[in-house]
DNA sequence: GAGAACAAGTAAATCGATTTACCGCGAGGT
DNA sequence: ACCTCGCGGTAAATCGATTTACTTGTTCTC
C-alpha cells in the first residue's frame, strides 16, 4: 500500500480511505484517478490479514461438518457457500470429529480469531459441552439443522411437517400399519420428526406403529430393518428417517423376501440426485436444504451485526413429497 | 500475549519464544513453568492473525472444487481435510466456478494473502489462462486430478490403468465390441483413459469400439448411450468415464429395451457409495481419492517448504476392479 | 582482580493495513 | 487586515504477535 501512495504522491491514509470507499475523505477528481490508476498498473491487492489484525474480522465463517460425504451434507454447503460468497466471506472447512475431540489444530481456529463465526452441524458424537466450548470462546455460533434453547443460533427445517407429510402420503395409500425408522443421536430433530409420523397417525385414527432407530448409514438401516420385520410383520409401510438408511432399508428388504413397493413401501426424507435410479426409484419428501445452508450463513451474518442469536425453523418452501416407486397401496 | 507477559512478571517475548519453542530460549525451570501457568489460567491462545501477518503465512490452503455435489469430490476433499489437519493446517473452500469468473471474492483469496497454497480441481469451465492468473500472483498451486506441463505442481490418478482395467474385465468376459464414454473437458485425464481402453483392445486384438463424451451428469450419461446405440446396435459392452454418467447410461439402456448386463454390459471408472444399492449393483474400478486429497496437500506442503512443483501420478495403491452385477459374459 | 563466558532475559522494529485527530491553505466575509 | 471555514489531505497510533540484537548480573578462569 505504501508502495502505491509513494507512486501516486499521496499518503498511505489516501489510499486506505478511497479503495475502501470511506464516505468523509474529500479527493480531487484527479487525485482519485491517479491514485485508482497507480493501483491498478502495480496490481495492487491489499493483504487480507492486515486487514483482519486491525479490523478484528477476518471475512471468514467456519463450518464443522460430520460428515463430507452424505450428499446431504454436501447440499447445505453448496447453499452456505453461495450465500458466504455473496457477502464476500469465504468458508473455512473443518472436521466437527476433531472439534468434539478437542483437537489442536481445531482450538487454534476457534480461538485464534481464525474465524468469525462458526456454522455447527452437530453430529451423534458432538455433545454439548462442545457447544459450551465454543459459546465461551465468545464466537458467533449457529446450530445447523439443529434446534436447541440455549444463547447461541440455530436454523432448523421443519422435520415435523416433513414426517407428517411422509406418513400422510402412506395414509392416502391405505396404509395403517406404519413404522418408522427413527434417527439416531440428534435428538431434538428425531423428536420433532417423530412428532410429526405420530400426529399424522392420530389424524388419521391409526395406531402408533412400531419405531426404532436406524442409525444413519446405509447398513445401519439394513440391520434396523431386518429388526424391525422380525418385532413386527404386519408391518407394510415405513417412514425412513435418513436417506441412507432408506437405501439399506430398501436392500435388506429385498434381501427379506419382500418386494419393494408391493409388499413394503418405503419413503425417505430428504431427496438426493441418485435416489431416481435406485430400483424401484424412492419416494421421498424433499426438504430445502440449500436454503438451509443460505439462511444458517445468513443468521451468522446476522450475528455479527450485532444482533441476537435466534432459533428459526424455515417453513418455506415447504416440504415436497416427491413421489417415485418406492410406495404403493398395501396388498 | 502482553497480559500474560505482565501477570508472569516477564516481557512478551519470552512468552512468544517460549510458546513457540524457540530453541534458543534460555529460561530457568521456574519461570518456565510460571509463565505456562500463567497463559493456562488466563485462557490464553494466540492470535492467529496476527501471528500470520508477521510470519506471512496463514496455514490455510484453499481448495477450489466445481462441483461439491459430487460424490468423487467429497472423497478427495475428505482426504485433503486429513491431511490439512494433520500438519496444521486448515481448508478454505472456494467454488472453482467463481475462481474461472475472476469473481470479487476470489481475487481477494487468491492475492489478498487469505491462503498459502490453492488445490485446483479443474472443471470444464476452467481454462489454462485462469491458472496462469492464479500463477503468476506467485500462490504455490497444485492441480488435483489433472496432468500438465507447466510451472505448476499436478496430482493425478493413474487414469490409463483404470482404464485398461475396466476394459480387460470385459474382454475377458468374452465381449468384442466394447465402447467407451469419455469423459468431457478435462483433456489430458480423457486422454489418459482413452488410452489405457485402446492399449487393452489392441493388446487382445480386438479393434476399438465406438467412443463418445459421456459428459459428467447422469443426464448427460443418458442421452450419450442412447446416440451410442442408435449408431452402434452391436456393441455388448462399455467403459464409462464418469460414475454419474454410467447411471444415467443404465437407466437409459433399460429404457432403450436392453437389460444390463445381459444385453448390454456397463463398467464405470470410480468406486461411490451407492453403486452397490443401484439394480443392477455397478461393477467399477476403484480409484484411492482420498490418498488423492492427501497427496495434493501434500504436494502443497513441500511446495511451501521450498520445493519445486512436481508432477506426480499416484499408481499405489492401484486401480481395483469391483466386480458387481452391471457386468457379465456377451449373450 | 580483570576479563571471559554464560545464563536469563528485554527492547524495539516489524508485518500491512485502518482510523482518528489534526493541519495548512486559499477563499470569502466584515 | 483579521478571522473563519471548508477543502484536501497527512501523521501517527494501533491491531497482536515475532525476532534480532542487545543488556545485565553471575560465575568461572588464570
Amino acid at each position: 500500500m505504501s508502495d502505491v501512495a509513494r507512486a501516486a504522491g499521496v499518503s498511505p491514509a489516501v489510499v486506505s480511505r478511497l479503495l475502501r470507499g470511506d464516505e468523509t475523505l474529500r479527493i480531487r477528481e484527479d487525485t482519485r484517478l491517479r491514485v485508482l490508476a497507480v493501483a491498478d498498473e502495480l496490481n495492487y491487492t491489499p493483504n487480507e490479514v492486515a486487514r483482519a489484525l486491525r479490523k478484528a474480522e477476518v471475512g471468514i465463517i467456519g463450518m464443522a461438518v460430520h460428515d463430507t460425504s452424505n450428499p446431504v451434507y454436501s447440499e447445505i454447503l453448496d447453499g452456505a457457500q453461495a450465500e458466504a460468497s455473496a457477502h464476500g466471506f469465504a468458508l473455512l472447512l473443518a472436521d466437527a470429529d476433531e472439534l468434539a475431540r478437542g483437537d489442536r489444530t481445531f482450538e487454534r481456529i476457534v480461538r485464534g480469531n481464525r474465524i468469525d463465526g462458526l456454522l455447527l452441524q452437530r453430529g451423534s458424537s458432538t455433545a454439548d459441552d462442545t457447544v459450551a466450548n465454543i459459546a465461551s470462546a465468545r464466537l458467533p455460533l449457529v446450530l445447523v439443522n439443529d434446534r436447541t434453547r440455549g444463547e447461541v443460533g440455530s436454523v432448523a427445517l421443519d422435520d415435523e411437517a416433513a414426517a407428517h407429510v411422509a406418513t400422510r402420503h402412506l395414509l392416502d395409500l391405505g396404509h395403517t400399519v406404519i413404522g418408522h425408522l427413527k434417527l439416531g443421536a440428534p435428538k431434538a430433530r428425531s423428536e420433532a420428526r417423530v412428532r410429526g409420523w405420530r400426529a399424522a397417525l392420530r389424524a388419521a385414527g391409526v395406531h402408533d406403529g412400531p419405531s426404532l432407530s436406524g442409525g444413519h448409514t446405509t447398513g445401519e438401516g439394513g440391520t434396523a430393518l431386518a429388526k424391525l420385520l422380525a418385532a413386527h410383520p404386519d408391518v407394510t409401510a415405513i417412514v425412513v428417517s435418513n436417506v441412507l438408511s432408506a437405501v439399506g432399508a430398501m436392500t435388506a428388504a429385498r434381501a427379506a423376501g419382500l418386494e419393494v413397493p408391493r409388499d413394503l413401501s418405503i419413503v425417505a426424507l430428504h431427496d438426493v440426485f441418485f435416489a431416481e435410479h435406485l430400483t424401484p426409484a424412492l419416494t421421498v419428501v424433499r426438504l430445502p436444504l440449500r436454503e438451509l445452508g443460505r439462511r444458517s450463513v445468513a443468521a451468522i451474518l446476522r450475528q455479527l451485526d450485532g444482533a441476537q442469536p435466534r432459533h428459526e425453523v424455515i417453513r418455506e418452501p415447504a416440504p415436497e413429497l416427491v413421489i417415485r416407486a418406492s410406495t404403493a397401496p398395501p396388498r
